[in-house]
DNA sequence: ATTATATTTTGACGCTGTCAAGATCGTTTG
DNA sequence: CAAACGATCTTGACAGCGTCAAAATATAAT
């Protein structure tokens, strides 16, 4: 807990009481000001470490994405992902993620970010490099022979990841509410997945 | 444009223009006061019509509902809707629906309005009856021989809905941003709906 | 020790949602 | 027809918001 000048890691303070404010009270209730006081210091203060809100929300995406690549590296780790339980443990992996961390979740791939159409350009890379890693796993399921040679990989990451992002959503915003099914909904998400699978 | 009382039918053009806005300056550039501005009334006018900003959004999605539901009975109504291509029509009908008509999509299937835990009781009936039809509609696939008798009916339409959902939020929110890549996408999506189909 | 730079604070502005009180209009009733 | 009433709208007010500008302070570099 040593401070180099006046407050010391104030930036990372932020970020992460703001984190905790998301999920306790949801990113409408996040504000500034109240941060700012959450953490001891005046109203403007934090405005010397993010330009804005909207940079401030894009650097706690960040760490979303950092947690984010750790469990999934983690998971990949374990034993061959290219099998129907890799898969299994991937898709149930990314929506505990979602369900599990929905403030950040939420920052990473909601539409508040995105649709403002100005992401922090290092936010930038660390999701195009996630929605490229996604695209990889695909192409390995294929040249594990889980799935035809003639399907387009990159369309059925794009759907694939669709239906996971999808029952993350749901299941986030509270419009899927029986948390029992999730388990389920998985395994009928793999199933549907590898359909070409000759098992 | 006759007008009863004072102004006339306020209600149904505080509703008309609130998603014009939203559709042109998005949800956050929604506010009571230029809304009643834009209308042409005093900024606490509009509190006759809605208790207060949340009711009046749960009222847009109902709105959205209403026209949904239009979209998918003339869709039925075509022809046959439990064939491969009657499928594909409802798929791309759907993410349709929600691309072009984003403003109602997001009040409706997003997390603002449901994560808050209190729609209005109408709104939630339209809601449910939605996802019924959308039941209702996976098990007509079970019952022509599309899906395999062993699989669990609801468990699929949830995650079938998920990827439906899924691609929607990732065009609206600007994840997905090749429009011309929808039809192939969709397209993979049915396929891989499809799975234990023979043909 | 002095200058420069990084950090924080106080003050201010216009915006927001919405409550309370009063004004106005249309309809209903005596 | 007049009086009462309820529905509708307006003005005034308040606290909270994001954030800019200017001043204050603490640290680092010279």
């Amino acid at each position: 807990m040593k401070k180099t000048y006046h407050h010391g890691d104030l930036r990372q303070q932020l970020l992460n009481q703001a984190a905790i404010m998301i999920r306790i009270e949801g990113e409408a209730g996040l504000s500034m000001r109240k941060l700012a006081a959450q953490v001891g210091v005046s109203r403007t203060a934090p405005y010397h470490h993010f330009k804005d809100k909207h940079e401030l929300l894009c650097a706690i995406a960040e760490e979303g994405f950092r947690r984010f690549v750790e469990m999934r590296k983690d998971m990949v780790n374990m034993d061959d992902p290219v099998s129907k339980e890799g898969i299994s443990r991937l898709v149930k992996g990314y929506v505990k993620f979602a369900t599990q961390y929905p403030e950040y979740y939420d920052l990473m791939f909601g539409g508040h970010l995105w649709q403002s159409g100005a992401l922090t350009a290092s936010l930038k890379e660390k999701a195009f490099h996630s929605f490229r890693s996604e695209v990889e796993i695909v192409k390995g399921w294929q040249d594990r022979g889980l799935l035809s040679k003639d399907i387009d990989v990159l369309r059925y990451a794009q759907v694939s990841w669709s239906t996971m992002h999808g029952m993350s959503r749901l299941l986030i915003d509270g419009i899927y509410v029986d948390k029992n099914a999730v388990e389920a909904m998985c395994d009928t998400a793999v199933a549907m997945f590898l359909n070409h699978l000759q098992q």
